[in-house]
DNA sequence: AGCTATTCATAAAC
DNA sequence: TGTTTATGAATAGCT
């Protein structure tokens, strides 16, 4: 409610959710307490939070006498035992991920694929392909970057191929003289190549 | 909270404690949702008019089951008590399902606003990037189409206005003609021009 | 935990 | 009760 609407979903980041449950929940019991006080009624709130911890108010001071209250004042739709409730909750909850579900799989099929923009406005297109624009050049940069690091690293690697392949060459160069005395084997001409050019990513 | 604060009594107008019960008592369940929802949190609530009448809210849907938790006090009896009851089919499914959600929000996420783009590998990116170019494609091709409706629109206004121009200098002519016997007004070596060049969309 | 810029809730009036 | 409007409250994002 400030600085920003928020989106009615749970929120993600475990931080932020923590902080808000904790700002909400005062929030939540201050406005019961008020609607009490200012309207003669009884309230009652439980709250559980994610992690199982329980707070509560109880306007009358008394949850259980609330409760009771409540309990005898039901309509028995509710009495049954909730062995047969709970699976309900769950089928709701399932029902409410896979709309959930679909609905981030159209917002998904907009961005990739199946892009109706033909309904759009020609400002609207301007505005959208510049921010694409500067998206691509970002993704861009990042990919230079990338590359340029493994290209870095490639050199470095082959600095240190090319020295080892001259110790090698000055070895056989050496080895070669030594067990060539009194014949006529041939040096070779073409040293060992331990390297090659570098594989860019294109 | 509005129009002059509101002292925390009880309010003595019957008809504005009414009206007022109502919207706060809506206010109160929006607000215990809203947590629920943003928070991940089990709430119920119970609201006894100061006749009598009941208000609930329990945001899993059932009450019964809430008591009895709050009742236990037990924060692992929830949850035991779901794995117990509940088909392991159906938890999978939740867990699917909760899973599905999380990769299709991260997707999300990266086609929108939080372009946090470093953390992905070159093959994403590219992957990514041609993605977009399509997309920034398909909507240079339809900014295209609707600026070609629009020039063809221009031109052929251009065209009425040309004729319209071309008739109302002849009758200028023909007028200054009839009026000019016997005088030396000059006749306007420049039409009234109604026409000017279109103007695109750049 | 405290601070604002914002959004939200709602008292009053109809 | 539903709607509108002016205003007080709640709070999201930061620090």
């Amino acid at each position: 409610m400030a600085r920003g609407k928020v989106q009615m979903r749970r929120i993600e980041n475990p931080v932020h959710r923590q902080v808000t449950f904790c700002k909400r929940r005062m929030g939540l019991l201050k406005k019961a307490k008020e609607l009490s006080v200012l309207c003669d009624a009884d309230i009652g709130v439980i709250v559980f939070s994610p992690l199982g911890k329980i707070y509560e108010l109880a306007t009358n001071g008394n949850m259980q006498g609330l409760i009771e209250r409540y309990k005898s004042n039901l309509p028995e739709a509710h009495a049954e035992s909730n062995e047969q409730n709970i699976p309900q909750v769950i089928q709701q909850d399932v029902l409410l991920l896979r709309q959930e579900v679909d609905l981030l799989q159209n917002s998904l099929r907009y961005m990739y694929g199946e892009r109706d923009i033909s309904h759009m406005k020609l400002c609207e297109l301007q505005s959208l392909e510049s921010n694409l624009e500067v998206w691509v050049n970002n993704i861009r940069s990042t990919k230079m970057q990338i590359m340029s690091t493994e290209i870095e690293m490639l050199k470095n690697k082959e600095g240190i191929l090319k020295a080892a392949n001259d110790i090698l060459q000055e070895r056989i160069i050496a080895q070669t003289s030594i067990l060539d005395v009194g014949g006529n084997m041939m040096i070779p001409q073409v040293p060992f190549q331990l390297t090659t050019e570098s594989n860019y990513y294109f």
